[in-house]
DNA sequence: ATTACTAGATAGCGAGTAT
DNA sequence: TATACTCGCTATCTAGTAA
């Protein structure tokens, strides 16, 4: 009885919720695509769940769907809305890399500006995921309100540009994802934390790690 | 290919809306209540149908829906929300019939309630209208956000009882329904106007006619 | 007009199994 | 492990027709 729902979700739009309707089987076969012969059995299918009550005329049945066939619809609308829900949060899954040692330096550039935005002090290290192209593309689907920017500045004698960082956590480990604002087609993602990040984690090079991010 | 959309939506729960995800046949049979076979045969189908796209590994297969599979679920969606939107207007059906004469008396001692409430003034007598079961049920769905109701008071050396009124029109009268609080078991439903309803509009007693009460 | 029964046609299912 | 092919069987569908 896959055709169950389609059946009731026709009789609802029909208006079978609020009241007894008119439908006859013929109707009913040609919304279905079907044979008058079958949407009459599926009528009576349904009847016999009690998804619907009927009321026979001479020569009209009215259809009005009961409480049980209410519950159907509405359980499947729940559904529905669950399915275009925003999504909460994204998981991407990267596997641990060695760093190019540059991290250190940089990390220790920006660390006051990290602080005021991130919310913790980060170890001057970072941690490298090597990500797939498609773990690399959730990156992009992180909206706008989930990221936060740090201006460039100047220090040390140099300039230092935009950097957009995503607050993010692994294991429950709070963190987040850094990304220099010139870099595209990222296939190693950043990861800085308030501790050493592969040491606190236990994990080797090579060994695959989730990475959450919460979105709102 | 009844069962498409179902498919589709448990995919669409699995977040294959959002990108790909990993889906076992077994698994997708088990979700379906069928075996592993006939799972694998609909995810083919779907695949020409061009609705979910498709990476094979050597274990798994991964799953995500395309534009046109979003698409179907967007209309089914539409379909539920178009269901559970509340009516605008409950359409009642019944037949002219004779008054009791003492209409007449009552809308005289309720004529200043009546003038203040509705924003018309009364015609000195009510239009009667007898319905079905059906039709009188409806009356019960009636929110209490579209019902007047107007307070017992004194007169004419005795008291009158709290009335119900539900604005509402009849082939675009503007007219309104009087209940008195103290019935039960409505048949005989009576409608008030400016006018002497069933001279202008030309209806005889054993006549159908529709009164249509708007919601919000 | 309808609804719905019977019975013959057929589409879809799943066990077995290859890959 | 997976996915997916073949093929016999059974579910379901519909034409014909009764009520």
């Amino acid at each position: 009885m896959n055709w169950e729902i389609e059946v009731l979700k026709i009789l609802g739009l029909k208006g079978a919720l609020n009241g007894f309707i008119t439908v006859t089987s013929s109707e009913l076969a040609e919304d279905l695509d079907t044979s008058q012969q079958t949407a009459s059995n599926r009528i009576l299918s349904i009847l016999k769940n009690g998804n619907i009550e009927r009321k026979m005329g001479t020569r009209h049945q009215r259809i009005k769907i009961t409480a049980k066939g209410r519950n159907m619809l509405c359980k499947e609308y729940a559904d529905y809305k669950a399915i275009f829900k925003p999504v909460e949060e994204i998981i991407m899954i990267g596997s641990v890399s060695a760093g190019l040692g540059e991290g250190q330096y940089y990390v220790a550039q920006y660390a006051k500006q990290f602080e005021a935005s991130l919310g913790f002090k980060p170890f001057e290290g970072t941690l490298n995921l090597t990500v797939d192209e498609e773990n690399a593309q959730k990156l992009s689907h992180v909206p706008r309100s989930a990221i936060i920017e740090i201006e460039s500045f100047k220090a040390d004698g140099r300039s230092f540009g935009k950097v957009s960082c995503i607050p993010a956590r692994i294991r429950d480990v709070q963190c987040a994802i850094v990304i220099p604002k010139r870099s595209h087609h990222i296939n190693v993602i950043e990861v800085l934390a308030q501790y050493h990040l592969r040491k606190n984690l236990k994990v080797k090079e090579g060994e695959d790690l989730e990475i959450i991010i919460n979105i709102e």
